[in-house]
RNA sequence: GGAGAGAUGGCUGAGCGGUCUAAAGCGCAUCCCUGGAAAGGAUGUUGGGGAGCAAUCCCCUCAAGGGUUCAAAUCCCUUUCUCUCCGCCA
């Protein structure tokens, strides 16, 4: 949600946004909407002054008789009026659903292009792991380890269902500990665990609503499953005022995490890349409304990505998303990408963006500034451990005769440094 | 799941159709008093929106939404949340 003054002074930028976006929104209509809108609304306010001025005489009118003459001629005031706030009820219907619709502008940083095929690569860790061999999958080298069960998976819980097992849970074990090891050496980071069934308005306030509902599982009580702690954790200050001193406010949050991947039944059908379920950790931040600040988080946010990345020893390279690649509240988004041997590319293993007050407007999350204004704090997000590492490190640190070495950092966690077959 | 009680400003808490522009207390801010402070006194102190160059004025805001009424914090309905008791379960 953008402030309807701000759209107001800069329809082009809107303009503008929607193009880069590639998103279908008319500035014009919602603009001739809203002065409709305020129209009315300065009627119906001068038909309320005129009746709290009356319904105050009256009270004061001592006679019986004087009052019925005053009070029939606020009922027809009253009438007309009702006629008004009816025709206001329906206008503000429609304004709202467009102000939900309205894109954030994104950054100038941000790269032409439609799709994820246009995101642009602006760094690169590491070269693609050689093999000396044929790499197998991270299914096969699993599978044959006693580490990921999938058809066991599919028998309990259905397409894309898993299990991981044995050292396979040993080892995304070991990651869990080593990310929370990670982060508690960054002291301001607050670990959290946040629940994943969610109300309503909290998918909107994030923005996940009301474009996303196909993607996302929702209860026969009209709760939402969420698809990141990011959604929780927003929720967490909503509708409150936080002291500026307190800020940024930096959080380290564990959730599972749910996707009805309604858009992509055909992609990544085999293995656990992209799945229904899984657990994460995300790292969510609140700043003051600065975009220098927003933009200095955001890239603490995601080096902290990369050096996780870099510690665990994955080949990765970073990309700017482009702008038809953006949600509509992203102001600018790094995806963050390891090689995958068996795919011969790079694949998403988390995604920083920054939103400035697009989330916290809609979640109303303030504080109070220095000039003593209440204002909209900013917000970022980051992945800080999702499943795919895991899948990375099995595909990476394999061996010809299938066993999987271990990264060093994760040796003191996992207790050995390899994986073989029994 | 059943029964009951409740939700009022930063906090405590009164009000239960018109005098609510919400009592009182606490807190906070500024000022007076003081050598300085405490005590005491004065004034101010929710948020959102609109009109205006401005001073200022207007509308909304007593959990949320709807209704009754000329008039709702107050009456009715719905929803959400909190608490107590019972039941069920981890």
């Amino acid at each position: 949600m953008l402030d309807i003054k701000f759209i107001r002074e800069n329809p082009d930028l809107i303009k503008e946004a929607a193009r880069k976006k590639k998103v279908d929104f008319n500035v014009d209509a919602l603009l001739e909407l809203d002065a409709k809108r305020l129209a009315l609304l300065q009627e119906i306010e001068g038909m309320r002054t005129e009746q709290n001025k009356v319904s105050d005489e009256i009270s004061k009118t001592g006679s019986a008789g004087a009052r019925v003459g005053i009070i029939e001629e606020m009922r027809k005031l009253k009438e007309k009026m009702s006629g008004k706030e009816d025709e206001h009820k329906e206008i503000m219907k429609e304004w709202k659903l467009a102000m939900l619709a309205v894109p954030n502008v994104p950054d100038m940083s941000v790269p032409e292009g439609e799709s994820d095929k246009d995101n642009q690569e602006v760094r690169r860790w590491g070269e693609p792991t050689n093999f000396s061999f044929a790499p197998k999958s991270h299914v096969e080298l699993m599978t044959a380890l006693g580490m990921l069960d999938l058809e066991r998976g599919t028998k309990v819980a259905g397409f894309r269902g898993y299990f991981l097992k044995g050292d396979g849970a040993r080892l995304q074990f070991a990651l869990w500990r080593f990310v929370q090891d990670f982060f508690a050496k960054k002291q301001d980071f607050i670990p959290m665990i946040v629940p994943s069934l969610l109300r309503k308005e909290l998918l909107l306030g994030t923005g996940y609503l009301p474009q996303g509902e196909e993607d996302l599982y929702k209860t026969q009580d009209g709760e939402y499953l969420s698809g990141t702690a990011e959604v929780a954790t927003m929720g967490y200050y909503m509708d409150e005022v936080i002291e500026k001193k307190d800020l940024p406010i930096k959080f380290l949050s564990f959730s599972d995490a749910f996707r009805r991947e309604a858009g992509s039944h055909g992609k990544d059908t085999k293995g656990i890349l992209r799945v229904h379920e899984f657990y994460k950790y995300e790292q969510v931040v609140l700043c003051e409304a600065s975009h220098t600040e927003s933009v200095k988080l955001h890239e603490e946010l995601e080096r902290n990505a990369e050096e996780i990345t870099e510690a665990l020893g994955l080949p990765y390279h970073v990309v700017a998303n482009c702008g038809g690649d953006l949600g509509l509240g992203q102001v600018k988004k790094y995806d963050i990408e390891v090689w995958l041997p068996s795919e011969n590319t790079y694949r998403e293993t988390g995604s920083a963006s920054y939103f400035h007050d697009f989330q916290t407007r809609r979640l109303n999350i303030r504080y109070r500034d220095d000039d003593g204004k209440l204002k909209f704090v900013h917000s970022l997000n980051n992945t800080a451990l999702s499943g795919r590492p895991l899948v990375a490190i099995v595909e990476n640190y394999q061996e010809e005769d299938g066993s999987i070495r271990i990264p060093p950092v994760l040796v003191p966690y996992f207790g050995k440094e390899k994986i073989v077959k029994s």
